[in-house]
DNA sequence: TATACGATCACCT
DNA sequence: GGTGATCGTATAC
């Protein structure tokens, strides 16, 4: 049911960031879905935003970024943890909303087994620990998400503007700029906002 | 070929 | 509050 289409993505990564939050990522495994509500979300735009994989050009690593939006990038760092991404706006531009945090919904038994042991709301409340829940490695770099495949967003539940909270991106080392930026987007209140 | 470091986490005091 | 883990990537030599 309301799978997001790729007219969702192909729009202002800040936009596409806010609208995110209260929808649900799916990811399909053996037949058994694993899914969260997002709740906690962070933009990055463009070769101009200093914190921005992008920031120094085009690359191997951040190819996937300058690809056609609703496609996951997925990167690796510190040698032992990956982060989910959207990619946005058109081909071409390189941007992407970092999925932060989920409100674990379904395959809980599953996840728990990834996450070994830790309490639920342990669970997804960190951009490596999500993807550690749901078994996302570089392995989904570059899936189109509209396709129909393993990982996809599908609509979830409607959110108010006045839920909306907004603050400085989370572990950035850039500019001054880059750092003070509210491009960190999250539900107010939510128990599985990260920190 | 060599080196420095990162959109984090877990565990410590 | 602080720090070690651990390695792919970018950049310098």
């Amino acid at each position: 049911m309301g799978r997001l289409r790729r007219d969702f993505y192909r729009r202002s990564t800040l936009t596409v960031a806010r609208e995110l939050l209260g929808k649900r990522l799916v990811s399909v495994m053996g037949g058994q879905r694993l899914s969260g509500l997002i709740v906690e979300v962070e933009a990055y735009i463009g070769e101009g935003d200093a914190a921005c994989h992008a920031a120094r050009g085009r690359t191997p690593r951040n190819e996937a970024m300058y690809g056609p939006p609703g496609h996951a990038y997925v990167y690796f760092i510190y040698g032992m943890h990956h982060c989910l991404n959207v990619v946005t706006e058109e081909e071409g531009f390189p941007a992407a909303v970092l999925i932060r945090a989920l409100e674990p919904l379904e395959g809980l038994e599953i996840m728990r087994r990834h996450r070994s042991g830790k309490p639920d709301r342990e669970l997804t409340n960190g951009p490596a620990k999500l993807c550690q829940a749901m078994a996302i490695d570089r392995g989904f770099n570059g899936v189109d998400l509209c396709a129909g495949g393993v990982l996809f967003i599908e609509e979830g539940r409607i959110v108010a503007q006045e839920e909306i909270g907004a603050s400085p991106r989370i572990g950035i080392k850039a500019s001054e700029v880059a750092r003070s930026v509210a491009w960190r987007f999250y539900l107010q209140g939510n128990d599985f906002v990260s920190r």
